[in-house]
DNA sequence: AAAGCGGGGCA
DNA sequence: TGCCCAGCTTT
């Protein structure tokens, strides 16, 4: 990749004028986050935005806030209620580094939030752009941010090509941030970039007619900005396959709460029979249960960033007392126990259909 | 069906 | 340092 140019202080002031005189009049003022904008709130708002856009965030934040309003609240609570809140947002690692964090801010920092990029950055789950997020926006500590909208407004200000994934290209974009990032006003000047990759400079559809910094923009000047930033170079997604037993007693639906950390890790799932084996004798092997011989119910795919599984449901009751079983890692899913458990979205929606007909 | 999103963890 | 991992929504 050619070595990125940095910007003229000439092009720097104009850009930074002409996008907060924008940011003044358009830019999103009513966020949640936004009042009151601690450094607890933007922290939680930023972790849940990193994978997650504004509109999906908003109701989550709420009831985050509701039932965690503060840093010790937050360190105190048990991991699955946090997780139970977090069922659906997906990237669970997220919710379980933010428990992490909240335990350490307690612990090692009298429940306040460091003030300078290295310690923020120390803090499980916190890397360079969200700590600069935090620092900027909710501690009044100017600090440049890069996250995926600030890439895409930077790559086509300056036609820098290639995969934001790689290091170089990261490297030239995060040079283009910290030489923008104004030492004052820094918290409505990121929050501006960020609206103005939302919205204006979006992926698909740039409105640039609309945009404040056209007249800068080198992408614009030719034409060329969907051409920015360059995509990830295309990798086929390998396939697994996979049944989940829905079995049912007169208490609910089986649950087995998954091993604390990889896929879906901590959350609660139905139990996987491997596509080779008989369920009714590997419910006897491995749960212990009697059930009457299984029926399918309609297969669908569901899809990581890594690897398509097609999920096989088998619906099936349990027969005889299916209640001697329950112990730490298992419970008897129904009405009463909804919204306390941590769930993943595809076991969610069977949850759904099953429930409905107990 | 494919792209995109920020950070952790491990060779 | 450079890959691989994670789970949803949007397009």
């Amino acid at each position: 990749m050619a070595r990125t140019e940095l910007p003229s202080a000439d092009r720097v002031t104009r850009f930074r004028r002409q996008l907060l005189d924008w940011f003044g009049r358009e830019g999103r003022h009513d966020l949640p986050w936004q009042h009151p904008a601690t450094p607890y709130r933007v922290w939680v708002s930023e972790i849940m935005l990193q994978q997650t856009q504004v509109a999906v965030v908003i109701p989550y934040f709420e009831r985050f806030m509701q039932r965690f309003p503060d840093v010790a609240t937050l360190a105190a609570a048990p991991r699955d209620e946090i997780l139970a809140l977090w069922s659906g947002l997906g990237y669970y690692a997220r919710a379980r580094n933010l428990h992490a964090a909240a335990i350490r801010l307690v612990q090692d920092h009298g429940g306040e939030f460091p003030q300078d990029l290295e310690a923020m950055q120390d803090l499980p789950g916190v890397g360079r752009s969200t700590a600069g997020a935090i620092l900027s926006l909710g501690c009044g500590v100017p600090a440049p941010i890069l996250d995926g909208n600030v890439k895409r407004v930077l790559a086509r200000q300056h036609a820098v090509g290639g995969w934001p994934g790689g290091s170089a290209v990261l490297r030239a974009l995060w040079e283009l941030s910290e030489a923008y990032t104004p030492s004052a006003d820094c918290a409505a000047f990121n929050q501006a970039m960020m609206d103005l990759g939302a919205g204006l400079c979006a992926r698909g559809r740039p409105r640039c007619e609309h945009c404040p910094v056209a007249d800068l923009c080198d992408a614009c000047a030719t034409g060329t900005q969907t051409d920015y930033p360059g995509r990830k170079p295309p990798k086929t997604l390998g396939v697994r396959a996979t049944r989940m037993l829905i079995l049912k007693s007169d208490s609910g639906v089986l649950l087995q709460q998954r091993p604390p950390s990889g896929l879906w890790g901590g959350l609660w799932s139905l139990p996987e029979c491997p596509p080779d084996a008989d369920p009714v004798s590997w419910c006897r092997q491995h749960l212990g249960l009697d059930i009457e011989a299984p029926s399918a119910g309609a297969g669908f795919r569901h899809t990581f960033s890594h690897f398509h599984l097609d999920i096989q449901p088998l619906h099936a009751r349990v027969l005889g007392a299916a209640a001697v079983m329950e112990c730490d890692r298992t419970v008897w899913y129904n009405h009463a126990a909804q919204d306390e458990h941590g769930i993943a979205a595809p076991v969610q929606r069977l949850l759904h259909q099953v429930l409905g007909k107990l």
